[in-house]
DNA sequence: TGATGTTAGTTGGACGTCCAACCAACCGGA
DNA sequence: TCCGGTTGGTTGGACGTCCAACTAACATCA
């Protein structure tokens, strides 16, 4: 069924001479930085969404999983979630629903505010994510593409960027 | 209405020291590297698409317009802007009918090959997109919240990535 | 010429994101 | 105490992406 083949160019460096060409010369960096991002996005949530698929899951949900396996007692406030993976609190509602209806995710009543829910994990949750993680350290991150010292390079240039865009405010 | 205040500290980072933790210190940079495109994606998208709403577009159909403005007849058939977005054939027939409704482009029959459709740009479309890319360079990609030599940096390291995932080959 | 295979595009469904609107519960000041 | 403002969560709608399935039309080969 013909996998898509690759172009025999690079887009995105084309894209940046058309910039240049419409007179755009100052704007082009930065387009050339966002296109890339996107572009970049689209094929390791491909590439993850395919090593995940199989066991049932998707990046966003096994996000939320991972977060509540990393906390304390294995259940966090909707809200929180929503904030530490800085999404809209509807995405949250939508990614506990499927979850839920998974068995790997249980909604429990705070105990003091009326208002609140925690999502809680529940065993086969546990289970389910800590195979979902080696599966996507052995298929995705550990060969990114990428030689080491350019990661790290990337990573603090995304992290300054998320920084100058109020992403996050250092601790004082 | 309470803007999403940001977190005081960088999830990533916090992701990263709980990686390592867990045993995945050689998966960690990657794990890194991912979720910081990630929410940069996400970032950028959120203000671009902030820039084009009041317009009516979106960057997905930005993008179309931008391409068949580039193009030397102003229109061009839909596998072709498919291959050239590296976008699934249905997200191309879903942007090409959103565009359509609002007259800015429209589809033509191919003159020799049944088959093909070709989009075509109109008076109104090349206004618009015009207009679109003005807003968009000033209010997004000459401040993208990063050094010029960082973006270049990162863009060379992206097109690497790139590369090395099969998006397109170098030209012999 | 006719069977087979490929290519182009559309459709419907699954998911993800966001926003706007809305309800319930908590909280703080008059 | 009670009223108004904030916070937490859900719902419905708009868009984007993808995949799988399906129809036309072109192409190839026996």
């Amino acid at each position: 069924m013909a996998r898509r083949q690759p172009l025999r160019f690079d887009p995105i460096d084309e894209a940046s001479r058309n910039w240049r060409k419409a007179g755009w010369a100052d704007a082009a960096p930065g387009m050339a930085l966002v296109t890339s991002v996107m572009r970049t996005h689209q094929i390791l949530l491909g590439k993850i969404d395919a090593a995940l698929g199989p066991m049932g899951l998707t990046f966003a949900r096994f996000e939320v999983l991972m977060l509540l396996d990393f906390s304390r007692t294995g259940r966090l406030p909707l809200s929180k979630i929503g904030q530490r993976l800085q999404v809209h609190p509807a995405s949250v509602t939508n990614a506990i629903d499927r979850l839920e209806l998974d068995g790997l995710v249980e909604r429990i009543q705070h105990p003091t505010d009326g208002r609140t829910t925690l999502a809680a994990l529940t065993d086969e949750g546990r289970r389910h994510v800590r195979e979902a993680a080696e599966a996507l350290n052995t298929t995705v991150f550990t060969h990114v593409g990428l030689p080491g010292d350019q990661i790290a390079s990337v990573v603090d240039s995304l992290t300054e960027l998320r920084r100058n865009s109020d992403d996050f405010v250092e601790p004082a």
